[in-house]
DNA sequence: AACCTGACGACGC
DNA sequence: GGCGTCGCCAGGT
């Protein structure tokens, strides 16, 4: 099977793992990459977030780094403050350093496994 | 073709 | 746990 080659199917394949985040939850970047099927290329992500505009469908707000934090945009941007709003909005709480208990928000897409045991 | 940049991440100190 | 470096990949100049 053709793995997606393209960089318009790449994207693609970013936007619709975003999308599978649940309000209320978060995504690291590094996270969303591995379940685009994007390994190792956490930076994409964001520069494949970048390319979106508000109206887009695409809950790009739920994507942070792995440190916890909205990653600074640079030209400081009011993108950053807006995530905030919107993650605040959609009941994730941020630390007195504006940091995000992953712990507690990050998103877990399909326990997997675990049947626990039926047996 | 080479080099720099960027909404990142893992490591080491 | 904060901070600096190096590694990674794709785009733009």
């Amino acid at each position: 099977m053709e793995s997606q080659h393209s960089s318009e199917n790449r994207y693609q394949a970013i936007y619709a793992t975003v999308r599978r985040i649940p309000a209320g939850f978060v995504a690291t970047y590094g996270q969303v990459a591995r379940l685009a099927g994007l390994k190792g290329c956490a930076r994409q992500i964001g520069y494949a977030l970048s390319a979106l505009t508000d109206k887009s469908a695409v809950p790009w707000h739920r994507v942070i780094n792995a440190q916890g934090r909205i990653s600074p945009r640079s030209g400081g941007s009011p993108a950053d403050m807006i995530q905030r709003l919107r993650l605040e909005e959609e009941g994730v709480c941020f630390d007195e350093r504006g940091r995000i208990p992953l712990d507690r928000f990050q998103w877990h897409p399909v326990p997997n496994t675990v049947c626990p045991d039926k047996n």
